[in-house]
DNA sequence: ATTAGGG
DNA sequence: CCCTAAT
């Protein structure tokens, strides 16, 4: 029990920290949004340890999981909080703990954070439920509720008990209340979230978002015995994680986060961009995660109007990635863009999901799949505008999909011509491997490509291919005579533009 | 600001 | 996809 209190008193001191951390947080965000690394970093630790508490709260698992949805949500607005200071980290008081705390939970409505939270939440929700799956089994196998009643419900916070128990129906405020007072009261619980914070407090520094694992792994220990040795075990975990974190920052985060103006969302956009990273790690497999996961994002809709936002705004920076659109960036409506193509209206979602789950190892930042209807129009604008004139394709074709830029375009295009075994592949007899591609293109598709691709060569080799067709002229020179002559074999009218 | 080319 | 150089 000695270590109980330890933890306690560790808990205390966290909580006072975070506390604090909120106000200054807004400030913050008031002066800009410098803090959202510290934020993406800590985050994390806050979340865990709410998860864990509730999980441990959380007399029936069912609840747990519930309330992991919320935690999730809530714990991300503490995160935000906390990124304000982390200097001040240690406070002796457990008195000033408690007053702390019920300040802190009135704040926390107050806080405008929510917004950001949910979206957050949403973000991490892959996150959360894997690591709600992974304690449920361990919980379920031992001990559950027993600390768990323990742990008083009601301490300071009023109200929240019952909030508690109703995990969905909770208001933020309510939801951050309770894994509050439960942490603090539950000396597991404390011992936990102390564990937890302590790994995690070393690494605040930089922003990671490695983190689910670890908090995985403590959370699991914690169940199997809050002794020493989980500590140790913690702790150490830690260490580990913290230097994973340390080789993070890529030039392109770096940027969205050093970026100026809108500093909320900024840092929501990122944060999400980060848990949606971890996300693809975890992978979320069973149906119960699913569920859980949607009910978390209804809650979410139905709590507030704002709430919508956040998610918009989640959906935007997907659909959008990094890169800044001119107009899509400016008022598009964000879930307008997918909707352009019919395949992608389907599921905005779930693209990314699939997306997601189909390369674990996130190969550059996040890539959207070709659909067909989006190949077609693009071998169609091609047709039309002609080969080097991809703005005016994106504009005329395009224009609904944020994502996809004029350069995206050309790639596309690039990469067609490779498939399409238009460059150098008809040279030697091998096919290349269109045949068995991924993704098989249609037969037509493929043709359409293939005059396109003979009309005009991309890349420069164009006197390798015109064997097969080459009609009239060998080389499509420069000059008067290329104007005209555009028709080749395939009856198909494409007209090209002189470049003068 | 766009485009081409390479990674 | 992302980045850089050239226009």
């Amino acid at each position: 029990m000695d270590k109980q209190a330890h933890f306690h008193k560790k808990v205390a001191n966290m909580k006072c920290q975070r506390v604090k951390k909120e106000e200054s947080f807004v400030s913050a965000l008031e002066d800009e949004a410098i803090e959202v690394e510290n934020l993406l970093a800590e985050p994390k630790n806050e979340h865990v340890s709410v998860d864990g508490v509730l999980s441990f709260g959380g007399e029936n698992l069912g609840k747990g999981l519930q309330m992991d949805d919320f935690a999730c949500g809530f714990g991300y607005g503490l995160r935000t909080n906390s990124g304000g200071l982390d200097s001040n980290t240690t406070q002796e008081g457990e008195d000033l703990q408690l007053e702390v705390l019920d300040g802190f939970l009135d704040e926390v409505e107050e806080v405008d954070d929510l917004e950001a939270t949910h979206g957050l939440s949403n973000a991490c929700e892959d996150f959360l439920l894997d690591i709600e799956f992974e304690k449920v089994e361990l919980i379920s196998g031992p001990h559950v509720g027993s600390y768990v009643g323990n742990s008083s419900s009601e301490s300071q916070s009023p109200g929240l008990s019952g909030s508690s128990n109703g995990a969905v129906g909770i208001s933020e405020s309510s939801t951050v209340t309770i894994p509050a007072s439960e942490c603090k009261n539950g000396a597991i619980n404390k011992a936990l979230t102390c564990e937890l914070h302590g790994g995690f407090r070393s690494k605040c520094g930089c922003q990671t978002p490695a983190e689910d694992l670890a908090s995985l792994e403590l959370r699991k220990f914690d169940d199997f015995d809050n002794d020493d040795k989980s500590f140790l075990e913690a702790s150490k975990i830690g260490g580990v994680l913290r230097e994973k974190r340390l080789r993070k920052p890529t030039r392109r985060y770096i940027e969205e986060v050093s970026n100026k103006k809108p500093k909320c969302l900024k840092g929501r956009e990122k944060y999400l961009a980060a848990a949606t990273k971890d996300t693809s790690m975890k992978v979320r497999s069973h149906s119960e995660l699913h569920n859980v996961r949607r009910r978390a994002l209804t809650v979410v809709h139905g709590e507030k109007p704002l709430r919508v936002t956040s998610i918009q705004s989640v959906s935007e920076v997907r659909a959008r990635r990094g890169r800044p659109k001119k107009q899509a960036t400016k008022q598009a409506p964000i879930l307008a863009p997918e909707s352009d193509e019919e395949p992608l209206s389907s599921d905005s979602e779930d693209d990314r999901v699939t997306k997601k789950k189909s390369k674990k190892h996130d190969r550059r930042k996040h890539q959207r799949m070709w659909t067909l209807s989006e190949v077609m129009k693009l071998v169609d604008g091609i047709s039309d505008h002609g080969i080097g004139r991809w703005t005016d394709i994106k504009r005329n074709l395009f224009s609904a999909s944020a994502y996809r830029t004029p350069i995206d375009l050309r790639d596309k295009w690039r990469n067609l011509l490779r498939a399409s075994g238009a460059q150098k592949a008809s040279k030697k007899g091998v096919e290349q491997k269109q045949e068995h591609a991924l993704r098989p293109l249609p037969t037509s598709l493929l043709k359409r490509v293939r005059e396109l691709a003979k009309i005009h060569p991309y890349p420069r080799v164009r006197m390798s291919k015109k064997s097969s067709l080459g009609q009239v002229a060998p080389l499509m020179l420069p000059g008067p005579s290329k104007g005209a002559p555009s028709n080749l074999g395939g009856g198909r009218t494409v007209r090209r533009k002189n470049c003068t």
